[in-house]
Formats: structure tokens, C-alpha cells, sequence
DNA sequence: AAAGAACGTTCGTTATATCGAACGTTTTAG
DNA sequence: CTAAAACGTTCGATATAACGAACGTTCTTT
């Protein structure tokens, strides 16, 4: 497991312990688990059981998600992380991601199966996107809809950019690998 | 912990797995756990480290929380569960939130701020929403923009729904209430 | 049919998450 | 100024999560 993410959970936790006004003593006395075990996960040592986290978040009343969410499924490139919100198997199959740049950053993307849609709708920041022939500049609330069966590319400018990724699959291309 | 959410998990997992049509040899393989971890794991007994579980949500393309919290999310009291993905403060403001809806369900949204806009994604499901004078039939992976600073609804047929929902602020609306 | 491969399960071993006790330190009583 | 309490940390003991090998079964393949 990537270390860096334990230690990022671990200063959550401690965070948001503090935001309560509960020592260690305390929430661990509640959560019904050893404060030597609290103590060692805050330290950002250790993996714990999905048990302890549970107990951890009732008692600190975040839900289960948020106590995790600022380390969620780091995808993380140099300077992107992509987080996958939703996936659909209907017709046609849709993915749904929230993709995230830090300033002046370039993402480059393959072609996807033919007939596969992206639609792009900003969030924050600003940043240009599509494939080579259909490049357009996007401000906050912004949509563009392209092929992505076409190289495409996302470029960020000073602000960086939080965007929404829509993919729309063609009948039963999800899961075809090349 | 409570023995009912691990069974849970475990049923979530493994349908998670099938839905992806890969066996348990191969998504244990994968992830790099062993799968008589995993096949504990399904069966319901168990109780995973957070490392696990992250190598399995990756493999899986799931985000974190959706695999340990597969019932919690999906609120059921009236049919329909709302979840916010997203927020930017920028210019201007956008929500992101993420709206389902079981079969034939109606949910009534009242007038935003004058100027603001909304963009529905289906992402699973059908339904048909909008302001009275602009409501369409939208199927997976189709799109709605419209003005709402009208009341406006969502209804749901027989398939339910699944929708990305993006609410784009006039300059400084965000906080009026109507 | 036989041989092979892949499947999911079971079981003994190993690694480690958790516990509980003890510690030094700081804060609160008395 | 002590005494007591609460704080967070460390450490050995214990419970158990994860591993890897073996198993019986099902499906190909020949």
C-alpha cells in the first residue's frame, strides 16, 4: 500500500479528532478500541481493519466516506488525479469521473473505442480539452461534448482546473482491449 | 462489529466482481492479495485491512466509499438520495451532485436564484425532468440544460434513474434562498 | 475417456493489528 | 508544593488477517 496515504489518513484523523475537542483518550475510549492503536494510526504507522475505522467514524460522526475521502483512490499522475464517482453497465455503459489538475498541467489521453462520447463540464478554474480537430477553451460551468475514440488531451492553465469526465460507451464497447 | 455489514461487503464484493466478469482467481491476482483472502472475504466472514480493501476498490474501479458503504449511501426514504460530489467557490459557483431515484418516483425541486442554471447527465436509468415548460425524456448518457430559477421536477419510470446533477450560480447567488 | 487448466474452498503457518500495562509528561486539584 | 488525574507514547502478549499449499470440482482440450 502506498505509504503516503496512510500518513494522509493518519493526519486526517487526528484533524478531525482535534476539530471535536476529544483527546486520543477519549475518542478511543468511546470508538471501544485501544488508544495505543489510535495513537499508532495518527502516527500514520499501521493498516488498520476496516472494524476500527467504522467504530472511528461513528464516534467522530463523519460518514464512513468523508473519513476516507481525502485520500479516495489516488490515481494520481504528475499533477491530475482522476476519481471514479460512478459507473453505469446499462445502455449505453457510462463512466463518471471527477478529474482534478493542478495549474498549468497537461493530460494526455488515448483514444477510446469507436463510437465512445466524452462530455467535459468544469466545475472550477478554467482549462482547454478535446481531441486535436475540436480544442476548446472552458471557464466554470462550461460543457464540451467530443469523440474520444481520437487521442485527446486536457491542459490546465494558472488556475487549474475540477472538471467533470462523462464517458458514453457505444453498444458493448466497455471492456474491449485491444 | 456488526456481523450484517460484513455480509454486506461481502455480497458486494462479489457482485461487484461478477458484474466486471472477471473470477475471483483473477481479481485476487491482481489486486496481489491472497484469494483465500478474498474468497473469506465474500463469503462475509472477515475483517479486511483498509489495505485490502483499497487494492481491491482500484482493481475494481470503484471509488472507496461505494465499496464499503453500499447501503448507506443509497438512501431510500423517499426514493430518492441526493449526494453531493463536488462544490467550487469560483466564478462562478458550481454544485455537483449525484441524484437517484428508484422506479417511478417523482421528487419536486423548488426555484433556485434568478439566473442560475442546472445540467442533467443520465448516467443509468431513464427519466424525464425539467421546468414545466421545458421537460424532456432523457436515457443514459443524454443531456438537459436548463434555467432554474423555476420549480422544476425529476421523474423516474420503471428502469429508476441515475443522474449527474450540476447547478451553475449567477455572480454571487449561491447562499440566496428563494 | 483421460489430461489439463481454472475455478472456489479449506487449512496450517506467518505476519501483524489490536490489546493492556507501564511509562514519562503535562494539567488539574487540594 | 505535593497528589492525583489525564494526556499521548512505547512495548510485550495475544488475537487474527493474510498468505500459500493442497484439495475436490467443473470445464475445456485432445
Amino acid at each position: 500500500m502506498d505509504v503516503l496515504s496512510l500518513e494522509t489518513l493518519g493526519r486526517h484523523l487526528q484533524t478531525l479528532r482535534q476539530a471535536q475537542g476529544v483527546s486520543l483518550s477519549q475518542l478511543a475510549s468511546r470508538a471501544g478500541i485501544a488508544k495505543s492503536n489510535l495513537s499508532r494510526l495518527e502516527q500514520g504507522n499501521g493498516n488498520p481493519t476496516i472494524d476500527t475505522l467504522w467504530r472511528l467514524a461513528r464516534e467522530l460522526k463523519v460518514p464512513f466516506g468523508t473519513l476516507v475521502a481525502p485520500v479516495a483512490t489516488p490515481v494520481k499522475e504528475s499533477g491530475v488525479s482522476v476519481e471514479l464517482i460512478e459507473q453505469s453497465a446499462g445502455t449505453p455503459a457510462v463512466d463518471v469521473y471527477l478529474m482534478r489538475l493542478v495549474p498549468n498541467t497537461l493530460r494526455q489521453a488515448e483514444a477510446h473505442a469507436e463510437g465512445t462520447r466524452e462530455t467535459l463540464q468544469v466545475i472550477g478554474g478554467s482549462l482547454e480539452a478535446g481531441p486535436a480537430h475540436d480544442i476548446r477553451h472552458l471557464g466554470a460551468g462550461e460543457i464540451h461534448l467530443f469523440a474520444a475514440d481520437r487521442p485527446h488531451h486536457y491542459r490546465s492553465h494558472d488556475s487549474g482546473a475540477t472538471l467533470l469526465v462523462t464517458i458514453v460507451y457505444a453498444a458493448g464497447t466497455r471492456n474491449h482491449e485491444a
